[in-house]
DNA sequence: ATTTTAATATACCATTTGGTACAGAATCTA
DNA sequence: TAGATTCTGTACCAAATGGTATATTAAAAT
């Protein structure tokens, strides 16, 4: 055909991610995009059309790539289900705490707040897939004895996904550990 | 003196606290402000100084008179302390579900991320207000003997200010009240 | 080597951003 | 009523916003 495209696309759209999980869509800016991908505005606008369908390409990829559970319920998924539910919240509060690149979909849930179908509807799916995550372990951990038959598996799901953005907020606000591991070991006593 | 003021500032300063509490920071404009304010650009910054400002103003003011839980924990005051936090998360739901105007807290905090010192310190304390609201109701429980005297009531605090703003974010997300309700029913447990 | 196709960089665009300067209007005091 | 004082609306500002048009470059196919 003709001349190869210089960069490559997915390492430029994975550099957008990581701008707008930290920065979020708005805080964002076209610039900062640019500068991070390392493209110009030529290859930008050719590849990724605008920065809306940038950010919802983003926003799959982190989905199908980083969602942080997901990640971490990969690495987890030898260890005992109690043990493994603990190291995933443990992993929310250090991230809250440290390097503040916590889970994109809550950020990106509270920043548009169902204003925009297509994106909402992608936090939806991976909020769902953070459910879906603990769903599994829970599972596993009934099979293994570890946690008791007879409790709701969904309902358990549920409220560890709760808690696992309640810690990403309040991480956020507040890095103390102390603080966040109360949470933690509070919401663990459910497991017993 | 000379000519008085034709608007009345703390009901703009009000008014403005609605428009960021929707939109964030960024994504509130200074027209948007302006229109909802409904004042010109020279009473602005002669009264408010900046954008910035107003912000920080507008954030002050939600804290001192609109921070929601201390708002329910006045109305449920009365009531027996379960029943009490009970109501409170189920305003949580109601609010992420219905008005998606949910704490203005955990919507900034998530925004900024400890980059703006000054809001990161309103945040901050904002959310200790939270546990505060949390723990003043968890004490009165155990005094009447409703929760055992024996848990901690630090630790529970900061366990529910986590499923408060856990919350929040999956409301947001998907604003399904079953799910939900599930949350809350599990948190309740601890109580017990 | 020439044509064809595609990728890049640059210049450009209207609009909106937050913010300022200032003229004119409105009220109080003397 | 005149002057002092303060508020308000308008005009203006530079910078940044997201986005487009296009000229140039580079490589593959003939």
């Amino acid at each position: 055909m003709a001349r190869y495209q210089e960069f490559d696309t997915q390492e430029a759209l994975t550099r957008a991610m990581y701008v707008f999980w930290d920065k979020g869509y708005k805080g964002a800016s076209l610039s900062d995009l640019l500068n991070n991908m390392g493209i110009g505005k030529g290859s930008f606008y050719a590849t990724f059309g605008s920065k809306h369908e940038l950010f919802l390409d983003a926003l799959k990829l982190y989905r199908s790539k980083r969602a942080m559970v997901r990640e971490i319920a990969d690495i987890t998924a030898s260890l005992p289900a109690k043990n493994a539910i603990e190291r995933i919240l443990v992993r929310v509060m250090d991230r809250a705490i440290e390097d503040k690149r916590c889970c994109m979909f809550g950020k990106t849930a509270l920043e548009f707040w169902q204003t925009d179908a297509k994106i909402s509807e992608e936090v939806e799916g991976g909020i769902k897939q953070v459910e879906d995550a603990f769903r599994q372990v829970i599972i596993r951990g009934q099979k293994d004895m570890e946690i008791a038959a007879d409790k709701d598996s969904d309902s358990l799901a549920y409220f560890f996904t709760g808690i696992f953005y309640g810690l990403q907020v309040m991480g956020s606000a507040n890095p103390d550990r102390k603080t966040l591991e109360k949470v933690i070991s509070n919401a663990l006593i459910l497991l017993d």
